[in-house]
DNA sequence: TAGTAACTCTACCAGTTTTATAGACTAATG
DNA sequence: CATTAGTCTATAAAACTGGTAGAGTTACTA
């Protein structure tokens, strides 16, 4: 049931850059790409849906480039992979926002399946829906403050 | 971030089915794949690797079939997806059985999404492995009960 | 106000995974 | 020992994912 795809990965990783340089101002997509290992054309793809999303805000022109459109504690886990990788529920049928019929599902008010699912999607929900990027930062640094330190942000 | 495989939802699909004719002994793939609408061949696979799991217990020749190889409230949830669908980290290296190296991710032990899955398997984890398919089987008779009555399961 | 840095969009493609099918083979039961 | 029913191998269409190419457009700033 592995699933949080690549690109979702990539965003993630992507905005935690973002975040630290919050204060520096515009991130270039080529710098991004290259510091943080992601195909270039991948990543301009991804930054643009998440700019869509109103996560991101870009400039264009001479020192131009990416940045966070609310500040990193307004910003949530949720909201981000929503955005990159669609609902949280594990099953179409079970997500809150985008409910989806599922075919083989004759009455979904009996369907066992179902229940169970939305129990998992409510849990998974909680969590990445209460944890915002400015979370994951200061986890970060903690983390690192406790091991031996790498500058780099792994995802 | 949907997950659950159609291949998943069949499974479960035919061990509600297999859940409730527990008593009447073995069940015929035919029959399952008919009352269920579930591909043949495709069920065929299915059930054997179920079998393989451990899950089922098949018995060959006249009068053969599948049926449960143990209770159904010895059967959980999370052991019939991770056969299924593999392991239910939404990331690899954030599961607990199988831990799997991600190649973007320079050092896992500040990864910051490495920290957030984690909990987010837990979280899956402590659902599906309480869940049995008793439990399951109770609950739609519930729900059953509760809404006018048609006699299939849905998935 | 022109040049250029940088974002935006469309289209495409290759590889993998998922879903599904066909048929030959093997084993057990009555 | 014939029949019934499960097992195995191979194949293939379809959908999805990850990745690429290049033309076009916008907005800074000198």
């Amino acid at each position: 049931m592995t699933n949080l795809s690549r690109k979702a990965r990539y965003a993630l990783k992507a905005l935690y850059a973002l975040t630290a340089d919050e204060a520096r101002g515009p991130v270039l997509i080529a710098d991004l790409a290259e510091r943080e290992n992601i195909p270039r054309k991948f990543l301009e793809a991804i930054l643009l849906e998440l700019k869509n999303a109103g996560i991101l805000k870009s400039k264009k022109g001479k020192g131009g480039g990416y940045a966070l459109a609310r500040s990193a504690d307004q910003i949530t886990m949720g909201q981000i992979i929503r955005v990159i990788d669609g609902p949280l529920a594990p099953i179409p049928c079970a997500s809150e926002r985008v409910f989806v019929r599922c075919e083989e599902c004759t009455d979904e008010t009996i369907c066992g399946t179902r229940q169970v699912m939305k129990k998992v999607r409510d849990a998974i929900a909680a969590i990445l829906d209460s944890t915002t990027l400015a979370d994951v930062q200061t986890q970060i640094a903690r983390s690192r403050f406790s091991t031996t330190a790498t500058v780099t942000y792994s995802i």
